[in-house]
DNA sequence: AAGACTATAGTTAGTTC
DNA sequence: CGAACTAACTATAGTCT
């Protein structure tokens, strides 16, 4: 296409091959947009970049039910390892947290990853992630989680956590 | 294009949207193909139909265990050699969670992340590539994070630890 | 480097085999 | 069905601000 057939071989001028990725990967998403508009099917590109330290995903949104369901599926959580006859017991509680440490057992942790990613998988139907960075995101997600779980193990051992930095003093 | 301009909206008819698709999903991955060739990137593609199981995967399998290779890299696992000796203790060391299992608080977290993901990973034949790209960035954040998290219950435990940031000694 | 333009290479909808 | 054909539509290489 254009004023000349082009040879299909790298693009070694620097300025040239970055122009040219940039019109046709805009082409190619089009087209794999209407492909999925048209043949209602569902379907996701990465493309590496030698500059680019993330990839580029598109479109992001419409994976994160596969993404979500396959992780429903999981195989080491989804055989009820969690034999815990506790009262009061909830998956989120910080009660089950503590028996967990104390018992040398550890399964909530996988639970509490599982949730952490289920949580931020099925709100993210809900944002336009098209224009965002969605592994940032991602990471922020996962970041605020295991900071609110730091939160929580520190006050189960009745330390206070001080905003800012990461010391601990004894609560008393 | 073609002998009639398309309405951008799904095709009702079974054989003319199977057909479509077809040829579409053809000239998709010819472009995708031309766009690695010109701009010497890497790039993959995954399609869901309603019809098959499994995802179309592009351009093969053999990439994807191009980017399992990738994750399987990940500097945490190559470089985690298991150390116990206490005096050779360091921060940010993989030994300091040997101590936990010694301790019976906790089994190494790092390991028990790792293996769940690739669990997860290896239970996927054709790999979605986005979720494991997902996976990859998420493995890094939690170990991490993990890693903050022990060494500040270690800490509490009564272990000095030195390092600017979480240096913290138990007032007791 | 990122738009607008446009001639022309390339894709594909409908049709036929 | 799917392959081939082809008219008609789209993408884009080169060019210019």
């Amino acid at each position: 296409m254009g004023r000349k057939k082009v040879r299909l071989e790298l693009i070694t001028n620097d300025s040239v091959r970055k122009t040219t990725f940039r019109k046709r990967k805009g082409g190619l998403l089009k087209k794999a947009s209407e492909l999925k508009t048209l043949c209602g099917v569902d379907a996701c590109a990465l493309i590496y970049t030698a500059n680019d330290a993330e990839p580029h995903v598109w479109p992001s949104p419409a994976e994160a039910h596969q993404v979500l369901e396959r992780f429903q599926s999981l195989p080491t959580k989804k055989q009820g390892k969690h034999m815990l006859n506790h009262e009061d017991y909830r998956p989120k509680d910080v009660s089950m947290l503590e028996l967990k440490l104390e018992n040398g057992m550890n399964r909530n942790r996988d639970l509490e990853i599982e949730l952490l990613l289920m949580d931020h998988l099925s709100g993210k139907n809900v944002v336009d992630l098209m224009e965002m960075d969605e592994m940032k995101i991602l990471y922020e997600a996962v970041d605020d989680k295991i900071k609110d779980l730091t939160l929580r193990m520190d006050n189960l051992k009745g330390f206070k956590v001080e905003e800012d930095a990461h010391s601990v003093v004894p609560a008393n």
